[in-house]
DNA sequence: GTAAATAATCTAACACCGTTAAGCAAATGT
DNA sequence: ACATTTGCTTAACGGTGTTAGATTATTTAC
């Protein structure tokens, strides 16, 4: 039976195809008009079958999500590797936060937008935790008075997090607004740079 | 013909009944479960007749938003008027920006959360330029040095408002995360003071 | 090779959604 | 008393996520 595993890799591209056509689009159309029959239009076949694959449509989200904090996880690694200060790792990491955010809008979206409601699943999910314990790390090393609590650092990483997540949202919601690409960039790192500055004042 | 009076007056109330009827059902099952037989359900009608006060769900859910940027202005307005510096006004403000986001949970969502899509509409809204403005008064007048650009203001009223936003999602969407609610006002207020400092230095 | 068993897929349906059109019944105007 | 308008309902359309049953294709067993 040597054609089992050929069996299980059809299996798994389905699987994929399944994801890479949702992903498609709501890329094109947007998270509202994506739709089990939509889905099941693009690979080919008709929804019911989408149900051997997951459970219902937020599995498929679900796995959608995990797909974006792997891209999001190797984003950050990489810019973490690329400094040797922790002041230029955090600010370089936090860029590539953003960076992620507009490169991968409807990830992002998935991730922290839309829907405020569910989220409660994504807590215990390895890739986002693994993000957000590479954040902290460099965070910690930022502290020049050691040693440090978990409170200090959860504290820091929430600063950090809400004014980039704030900045990100407000973009994202009014991007025809009167703010400009600079000076987006100029408040981003000005914020990052104060975080960064007050945790040893 | 003095029924008439009388008559309007009826409709405005069933038009404010099916208000408050959606504010209702939003409360009680989230905004997911919000819909246009349920809330006609609720008022002892069909759902037809609500298209005869709204044009749509979405013509209820604006009518709801205006609701909130009017409660939210109410609120913002008299913590500037508690205070003399503009100091305090400022904090004052955006401490009651950030108890509205939780006391009106409901509300906050559907003004900033839910949906980062439409959003267009929204733009042109009184009661949200309104809230705005009164904000980007205070912080005008926090700038010693005269004059001040229009950019400057808009500059400092994102830093500000992208962190208390950011701030606010993060306590929207983990509410059980390892933050106490201490924690997070001090990082709201030193994030406030932050700001406001920086602006004359 | 043929028959039974299993897997893969589809059709049809359920219950819900937002929305619209048609119809009915009561109140109103003439 | 008749015609007209008003208030409201029922029924329907096209859409959604999801499930059960039938159908077809493939594999297995003899």
């Amino acid at each position: 039976m040597g054609s089992k595993e050929r069996i299980l890799r059809l299996k798994e591209e389905t699987r994929t195809s399944i994801l890479d056509a949702a992903l498609n689009i709501v890329q094109t159309e947007g998270w509202q008009a994506l739709s089990m029959r939509k889905i099941a239009d693009q690979i080919e076949y008709t929804a019911p079958i989408i149900y051997e694959y997951f459970p219902n449509k937020e599995g498929i989200l679900l796995e959608l999500t995990r797909r974006g904090y792997q891209i999001l996880g190797k984003a950050i690694r990489e810019a973490r590797d690329d400094h040797e200060k922790p002041e230029d790792k955090m600010e370089a990491m936090w860029v590539a936060y953003w960076n992620f955010a507009f490169s991968h809008k409807e990830f992002y979206q998935l991730m922290y937008g839309v829907d405020m409601v569910c989220c409660t699943v994504k807590n215990s999910m390895q890739e986002a935790e693994q993000v957000s314990a590479m954040l902290g790390d460099v965070i910690e090393s930022l502290f020049k008075n050691k040693p440090v609590t978990e409170d200090d650092i959860c504290m820091k990483y929430y600063t950090y997090w809400s004014i980039i997540h704030g900045l990100i949202s407000i973009n994202l919601v009014r991007p025809n607004g009167r703010t400009t690409d600079e000076l987006n960039q100029q408040i981003l790192k000005d914020a990052i740079k104060g975080i960064t500055l007050s945790i040893n004042s």
